[in-house]
DNA sequence: CTGTTAGCGCATTCAA
DNA sequence: TTGAATGCGCTAACAG
């Protein structure tokens, strides 16, 4: 069964007739209105109306144009994650602000992960794409390379002929874990997952190099060096993956890790969402912060504000809005985001 | 500045005679596979890929087939709230599931309540339209319906030639409300906004009447009817209005109620946002759920299970499924979505 | 200010 | 199984 037809169109050129114009009037009646004298103009609209005419039809005039004045986004994982993670959120509204400036649709590609990714990419009527942050392997990079309109990733992996944004995780996870393991014996990270099948696990001295999420890797990386640089062996560090964004798994996972006999005295988040959740376990476990349990966050949410959490700030939306240029085919005003550390009370001084 | 011409593009002609076939056969290939002899096929393809031949052009073929195997998701306000809602992201994960099974793609329309709006709706590539809750003079409304394509309104307002697909939220209100106000003196509302202003207030007696977005009045008015019948003058039902779907903000809001002479002694939040603002703000009173203050959300998302909130349960991801299909032009299996209460430990028994 | 011409890239006919 | 013709609805480019 196929969708069912659209109701029949009326054309321009009925309007025109009607009107008693050429079809070129009709046109300039909606794309050029300063080019057309206000009778020509009034006697248009009014056969519009009457024949209920709603306006150019959009295919027609993006096929004549060659511009489809719309954006694809690129979201993949479950959609249900994509809309509930805050960040993600301020992303597609920096995205949302240029487009809705540009008079730009915005098309969300939903990625599934199934053999037909590929094909919703090359059907996406779009004139440019942005990617969401996704893993090395991805199929989707290329078929949106393959494409040759301009694309840009957010976050991860780098790859050729697309452009890249986002801030240098490595360095900013560096700074982080600086100040969170300072003065720490048995430093501990919460991890995003670590593969696509997003299982939780705890592990210590996890290499980086095997995670195929770039910004993950690069964050542990990050966490790795600072580990080192306090005079702390990265095989003690334990890593604790999240399956989800989530505050109430990383409470879950946080408690367990408390319960050990030699429980760990800081706690790298990877989201504000994550430290919201170790926060509360050590609450209840009723530790103090920091001097029991130092801990950081990350993106520098309304969480991190209201708990006092120190965390990595960067402006999600502000990358979005970058994102939107670049698809655009615009330089934006840098492609390097920059963040920073945000020094509260959850770590120690 | 126009926007920068899209590359080039390489025609399925100029496959067609680099691979010696037809433009038919080329187009076959891609449309209708089992039409085509294993080698043209493979003539094609291979042709297609000598010349970076991306698959036809999506413009074209929905300007040739009248569809463009879109949908789009009109959501009113700032973005940023839209997103942030997790009502409102499991009500467009949704919509994204359905699009994705059926190889849709799926379009933003972000309206600011500029004069441009109907414009944007306009010149729209889509199938069919989904419009998120909004006000009963939104000109979108118009705009939409000008369109004369599939297109359903999700929570109101009800406009002729528009499905609406929701819950009775009048019923509903009174139900909760029932349950919240039971053995209240003192009964309080946490509302939505009554104005596209989005202003702050507390008032008392507010007239669900003058209040624009349906389903903020037919709360209230269902919390009206739940006053009546517990023997309380509405008149004496305080009404505080928080700008924000906002935890934070409905704390202070809150607290500022409880430090009255006479505080509420039952609060009927229409989220469980807000709700879990109240659950907090009667934490820092020093007051005790449900005896001292009887609380109740809206949603039943997972905020409420872990404050053990009585709250309205409702499905946005299904309510976003049936109005996918509604769009797409076919039934879904109901527009009048299946609601609860759930009752928790927030409320006296 | 208005009109004529031409064709964007493709897929539905219909014929071979 | 393949191909030729036709036009989807519109607007850039150019005359008048």
């Amino acid at each position: 069964m196929r969708p069912p037809a659209a109701p029949k169109r009326v054309t321009l050129a009925q309007v025109a007739e009607l009107a008693g114009v050429s079809v070129m009037t009709a046109s300039y009646t909606y794309n050029r209105p300063g080019r057309v004298s206000e009778q020509a103009r009034a006697k248009v609209l009014a056969a519009a109306d009457r024949l209920g005419y709603a306006g150019p039809d959009p295919s027609a005039r993006s096929l004549r144009r060659g511009s489809t004045r719309t954006l694809g986004v690129v979201l993949g994982e479950h959609l249900n994650y994509a809309f509930e993670d805050p960040q993600a959120a301020s992303f597609l509204a920096g995205i949302a602000e240029v487009c809705a400036g540009r008079g730009y649709g915005m098309t969300i590609l939903p990625v599934t992960g199934a053999a037909d990714d590929a094909e919703r990419i090359r059907t996406a009527a779009v004139d440019g794409f942005i990617v969401w942050t996704t893993s090395d392997d991805d199929p989707v990079l290329e078929a949106v390379r393959a494409m040759k309109r301009p694309a840009v990733v957010h976050g991860g992996p780098a790859v050729r002929g697309l452009a890249l944004v986002g801030i240098d995780n490595r360095a900013a996870a560096r700074a982080a874990g600086a100040v969170a393991f300072a003065g720490a014996e048995r430093p501990a990270v919460l991890s995003f997952p670590l593969s696509r099948e997003r299982i939780s696990s705890v592990s210590s001295g996890t290499d980086p190099a095997g995670v195929l999420f770039p910004v993950t890797r690069e964050r542990l990386e990050g966490y790795r060096q600072a580990a080192g640089a306090a005079g702390i062996a990265w095989a003690d560090v334990l890593v604790a993956v999240c399956a989800r964004n989530d505050a109430a798994e990383a409470e879950q996972v946080t408690a367990t890790l408390l319960a050990a006999p030699e429980p760990p005295d800081a706690v790298a988040a990877m989201s504000d969402q994550l430290a919201a959740g170790v926060v509360r376990a050590a609450g209840a476990a009723g530790l103090l912060l920091p001097d029991d349990l130092a801990v950081t966050g990350w993106d520098d949410g309304a969480v991190a504000a209201e708990l006092g959490l120190t965390t990595v700030a960067q402006s999600l939306r502000d990358q979005g809005t970058a994102c939107a240029y670049l698809a655009l085919g615009e330089k934006p005003v840098s492609t390097a985001a920059p963040w920073s550390v945000v020094r509260r009370g959850s770590t120690r001084h």
